[in-house]
DNA sequence: TATGAATGAGTCTTCATTCAT
DNA sequence: CATGAATGAAGACTCATTCAT
């Protein structure tokens, strides 16, 4: 009957365990677009192009466009958090032992998966972004807190700068990790003397700013600046 | 994307000289849901509702949706860079001042005008991004090249610290600024005894970091670990 | 944005009381069609067609099909609900005449709207007809339920015969003059002898089985069959 | 309608003699479905669904959908019809028993039946119906020309009423058995202290209707009224 | 027999755009 | 300036149908 009428449909992932294999093939194509012109821009018809099937293909697969979000968010991006966050908790780490350890696993993943900085400043990370609402579950609150805990406790000890803000702390190096991955190619445009950002140009440059900032041994103490 | 995206039609038409007030009504109402949906997400009509007339009119002020984001880029963006870069160049001052500088101006601005985070990091600094190729022009090559020479010179000289890459100093300025102000809203549903973020915490915040990392004076030299 | 992403939209019937013609038409088709091959079977496109216009328009003025469907129950069916009831309820009026009256009203309606009687068989009266719903909110309790306990009154009193059950006398009239109505041309087929059916036959024939039934004077008594 | 009324098709194909009994379980399911719901209102996905079987299976046993519905007809609908005809012809029975018996057998058939009268009001009597063009050749026309010839002679011999149409009256019966029985659910809603339809209800009131009328004992001649 | 994967042809719906008034 | 009516081109989603296994 169709649209003329109303019913639903079968499950969003066939029963019987066949070949998945085009499943699987058409979540990273999805993926892929999705990084690379927006989640609001990629059509279905895109994805299904991309993956040499028909459109009527990708519906099988996942049935609507939300359920493809929601696999999206459950079989790519929540491993990832998860891998993220996992390693944080063990008591004895310092804070800025976890920081870097945060850091590398950033820095390491969005190697591995270039698809995601894109996908996380355009679509997570803002309001109304599309998958914002589906990842917020899938965060571990209890980590991240227990992740700002210990920065303040560390930050009561002075082993971290009064100045930083805990709540900021994580965010900050998602922004400095994940923006220069997700806009490389702006900025070789732009200056095209700029070189190749490698992983390790990368990551000594956040790492130095983040424990130590931009202050080299010679710098000239600030003179207290207007507003 | 569809329509929303591609284009093609004939010369300009309103010829400015009468009551401006409804386009540049139209433009704000245009950069806040592109900002709060992203472009790809926001149709004329939508702006239109929101600017309580007609979408005829939105074509009778733009003529076509291309030639509206053009009208953002000319008359809402590019001024903003140009406010960010023309205080740059001032020969006399330090790298480090001019990194100052630019943080001072992009919490400035980021705080006059909220639809300016989101709209940058969605729709200007990523690949795919609506607006990227219209901003690229504005960028003033010669500042930015300017600012990347002064950086390289203060680090040949010590003043800023040898890990940190020339190149990626403006994007990282740039995101410590921009994605917490994007973001705010989402960190305090995952954690909501978060308090708000406000100016002063966020630039006190990044100018730490900035300048001197996290580490506190007690800070143990960290046991040199590889990824 | 489109389904990409979700929204709603404009008021089912246009504000500003304008020229409202093209709405009436493509209404008068649309009932036309959803006559001759019911609900299901007519797209909106072939309305459209049928209307001169292409099926953005009829979303135009019904936004969606569902709404459609209310509109062809709002401003086509329930005026004819009214016509038929509003009569019934003249306290004075015998069940006899009441049941006349109805006949007759329907005889007349359905020889001035020829597309009622299809879809009332096919959409309203059955389960899973696609109006039934819609329809049920607009028939007057009260009034049907007087008629009802009216003819139960008449049957006490002798002036109507026992046998015959209050509760399905209402459904016989609408069966005994909307099936021949809504029928005739496939008889016309089967026998091709049989002559059209026109107004006052059918008004003769339905009149006569209602009040006096099939038996005339020389009828012999049935000799009592059992079931 | 779209495909699901449309065709086209290489010849057939199961050469029955195997195991049929899932052929007729699916026959079933579907005849059900069709009268729940309408046939454009039915898929070959759900009838498949509702048989426990896949609606590749459904290809198999009926080839294509079309030849599913020429299946219901001939094996569902054609017995039926047979056995209402059947017993009409036997020249020595007068009109009224004629009558009497295809009333009869109507109930009956109605009862064992429950989706008889749902199928033949909606796909069957109706222009457009779906099932029409196909029962129309299964309709025994010797049968029914006898039998309106029967009823004209009885009129003739003034055993019925000269008012009556026999052209009219077989689907009168059909009327009056039928509409009910599709339909006692919408007045229940109506009227929920309508009670239950029953068999001997039904039959006392369509036999009392049919062979003599409303008026009762004490019905007061009308004063004949205007048209 | 039986099924899962695959598809082409629709169907509803949205949207940028045009145009007469 | 301003709008309501109108449309073509897409986009999501459905469905009968095919086919290799």
């Amino acid at each position: 009957m169709g649209a003329r009428t109303s019913s639903k449909r079968m499950p969003g992932r066939p029963a019987r365990g066949g070949d998945t294999a085009g499943r699987e093939r058409l979540l990273d194509v999805a993926v892929s677009l999705f990084a690379e012109r927006g989640i609001a821009n990629t059509t279905l018809a895109q994805i299904a192009r991309a993956g040499q099937v028909t459109s009527a293909m990708v519906h099988y697969w996942f049935d609507t466009r939300d359920k493809l979000l929601d696999a999206v968010v459950a079989e790519r991006l929540a491993p990832v958090i998860r891998g993220m966050w996992e390693p944080v908790g063990a008591a004895h780490e310092s804070a800025l032992d976890i920081v870097r350890g945060l850091l590398t696993r950033m820095v390491d993943v969005t190697e591995r998966l270039p698809w995601l900085p894109p996908l996380w400043l355009r679509e997570i990370v803002q309001e109304g972004g599309q998958l914002r609402e589906r990842v917020v579950g899938q965060i571990p609150r209890e980590r991240t807190a227990a992740f700002r805990r210990s920065v303040a406790q560390a930050q009561a000890r002075g082993e971290i700068r009064a100045d930083i803000s805990p709540d900021l702390l994580f965010i900050s190096i998602l922004a400095l990790v994940m923006l220069p991955r997700a806009t490389s190619r702006i900025w070789r445009r732009v200056n095209p003397d700029v070189t190749e950002i490698d992983r390790a140009q990368l990551e000594r440059h956040v790492t130095g700013l983040m424990m130590h900032g931009l202050a080299g041994p010679k710098a000239a103490r600030p003179s207290r600046r207007k507003a």
